[in-house]
DNA sequence: TATAGATTGTTAAAAATTTCACGTAACACA
DNA sequence: TGTGTTACGTGAAATTTTTAACAATCTATA
């Protein structure tokens, strides 16, 4: 099928298929049908099938996916058959947590610069990252070839965050603080908040609770 | 309307305007239209009627919704006008940010307890509360009335950390680590993955590259 | 080589969600 | 008190997303 315009909820799904695939790829696991995708993701079959449309042909029939073909071509759809220069602004509890974190690297995301506004920060190391300045940001990105930014400063600062980054070049921004930024159209954003889900657990716990399920 | 099945969506999206609200309470605001939180939020102003439709009306024809009056609306209906009690399994960096993050207890989500496996965390103390072993998990729920579990435990002990959590009686549990866990059907549960986010990013940078809009 | 069994890719139907459009209600002000 | 203006609530239309159904095709085996 043509790569139409594709859901934002199928590239949710791919990536969760990745985490998936890989699992099953360190597992030795050879061949998986997209019913036994499905259940291990908690989707229909026929999801799966057609989100991998949008992209090419990538099962056998009669047979299914072969999992590491399978997890190759999604990356490569994804764009994550490569690495990615990321640096981060905002060097709180939350961003020392992310920059500690092996997942980032080991997903491909190398965290090459760190940043933040705070005196007491700058010139600080964690997880064998300097902090700098984040007025500075311009002039190193350049140099480090920062690719995404990850804002993980408090709300207030975001925005001015977000601007630091995009005359650094940046090309899309992971946003952890809980406020909308501005930015120019062709800079992708995610926006990241987990209390959201933590809503969202207090709903439905509520709503299970009003319907006598507890 | 009546609160016939609310979307997913919808519950995120009302997640959000509490966000906004609060900043538009806290700058002092009395009164704002679904046009100007449609605008703060990156929706359309119908969307955000329908979405509090679900549960009510809200707002003022000719007037719009008083901001003070539509946040204590909100928080009503998802059930955070009250205090969660939260436990935490999974004592790791991102563990720790989480139990130092002020922004759960703000937001009324109060971390009563904080469990891990590993023998030399076990004791420790993190953001005032000591670490128990995940094992007395069970034992102390109670007294502490835990209501809302959190696993923040390598992918591999989320099943184990679930279970326990299950087994101590919590009714909603958010999971951090990259993996589905299997629980009874009246237990609320979330997920979160930022490098999900991250994936998605990557994603649309390749997009406009090949767009050539970069 | 033919047949049986399995599982994909894809089209069509169904369901869910979002957007539009407009009647209705509230306020401001003459 | 009447009139104009604003902006909500809601039913219907449009769009998007998900699910179902099935023809196509691959492997295995006799």
């Amino acid at each position: 099928m043509k790569s139409s315009r594709i859901p934002r909820a199928t590239i949710q799904r791919l990536a969760s298929y990745v985490q998936i695939l890989e699992t099953l790829s360190q597992e030795g696991e050879k061949v998986i049908s997209s019913e036994g995708l499905a259940r291990a993701c908690g989707v229909n079959p026929s999801q799966i099938r057609k989100d991998l449309a949008y992209f090419g042909e990538f099962g056998v029939r009669g047979v299914g996916y072969y999992v590491q073909d399978l997890l190759t071509a999604i990356k490569q759809s994804l764009g994550i058959d490569r690495v990615w220069n990321v640096a981060m602004v905002g060097v709180g509890n939350l961003g020392r947590a992310l920059l500690r974190h092996k997942i980032l690297r080991k997903r491909g995301f190398m965290l090459v610069g760190a940043f933040d506004c705070d005196p007491f920060k700058i010139g600080e190391e964690v997880a064998g990252l300097e902090v700098y300045s984040s007025k500075r940001l311009q002039e190193m990105a350049g140099e480090l070839n920062v690719e995404i930014g990850i804002i993980t400063t408090p709300p207030k600062r975001a925005q001015r965050a977000a601007n630091y980054l995009v005359e650094a070049g940046v090309k899309g921004i992971v946003n952890f603080a809980p406020v909308r930024i501005d930015v120019p159209e062709n800079i992708a954003v995610e926006y990241v908040d987990f209390i959201h889900h933590l809503f969202s657990v207090a709903f439905n716990i509520s709503l299970n609770l009003s319907k006598g399920l507890i």
